[in-house]
DNA sequence: GACCTGAGTTTACTTTTCCATACTCAACAA
DNA sequence: TTGTTGAGTATGGAAAAGTAAACTCAGGTC
């Protein structure tokens, strides 16, 4: 993709993620559902962030459809709310794996990671990658972007 | 990973990598170099960021060797840096192919993505995946993750 | 020598986001 | 009915981001 004149990215479906993940806490607060986390004390004493953040965000997570709310009771206390992840949700998993596959790679400590990550059953270790349809890995560099359908060129100035 | 103790994620990969790239802008000023600028006005012109911002952004991914500086030389004028991308920045493209993947799943206009993304040669469309080193497709839900070498639980408080 | 240009830096101001902490609220328990 | 607990809301100050314009700097051109 090489037009000399300047692309619109207005409709960038990198910008659009990020306007809903993009901000601070987000993506950590979904790395702690992964884990295991549904509620909004775990949230706050493993992240350490701020409760109008957390609850700011959780909102936000729930409005987009990426995390749903339940109720859960403990013995002896009434129901309260919890968090898990939607389908929607599951599918920023590729998202998060290359960011923790970044993280392993260039700022682990020197021992090595903190979580391994693992092909239930397989045990294999497991990571993000490039593949296209046909099923063949692509190298980075192998990558071609085109205009899409909505592919639009920015308004003269 | 289902220790009632908490986990201590000072060392967590995800958060770690956000460190660098988790800044507002820093994400999109990758994707411009992916999809051809190099120069400062580049960037300036086409992501509309404030200047001071993206100097400082772009300090920061050359300090943490995401890209490097060059020189360029149009003809009738000097010298000048250009931004390029080096290994280190490659190795980000299957995050931010997820972040695409999932914006062009859930955020594009109703007439598809604004930007395709095929495989150079082969020509079908690529997108990040979970596999597993034995070349398994791995469903997010069959993903295990353990405590690694660098795992701690959390100092008692 | 004066002017131009791209790539910044600096400054000054406004707005937004973030952080820390205090406060509220609705069951349930004693 | 008072206390407790989890899940928030409210608030006030600090930090970061956004906006706009002026300034710098070096090596071109005129």
């Amino acid at each position: 993709m090489d037009t000399r004149l300047d692309r619109d990215m207005s409709n960038c479906s990198i910008a659009r993620t990020l306007e809903v993940v993009g901000e601070k806490w987000t993506i950590l607060i979904l790395r702690e559902v992964w884990y295991g986390s549904s509620r909004f004390s775990d949230f706050e004493r493993v992240l350490g962030c701020p409760r109008n953040l957390l609850a700011a965000r959780l909102r936000m997570l729930v409005e987009e459809g990426i995390l749903a709310t339940e109720t859960y009771k403990e013995p002896g206390s009434r129901s309260r709310p919890k968090y898990v992840i939607t389908p929607k949700g599951v599918d920023l998993v590729p998202a998060v794996m290359g960011l923790l596959q970044w993280g392993d790679r260039y700022r682990a400590d020197p021992e090595g990671p903190a979580v391994l990550t693992r092909h239930r059953g397989c045990g294999a270790h497991v990571d993000a990658q490039i593949r296209c349809e046909r099923g063949h890995a692509v190298q980075a560099e192998d990558i071609e972007s085109v205009p899409g359908p909505a592919f639009r060129l920015r308004p003269a100035e």
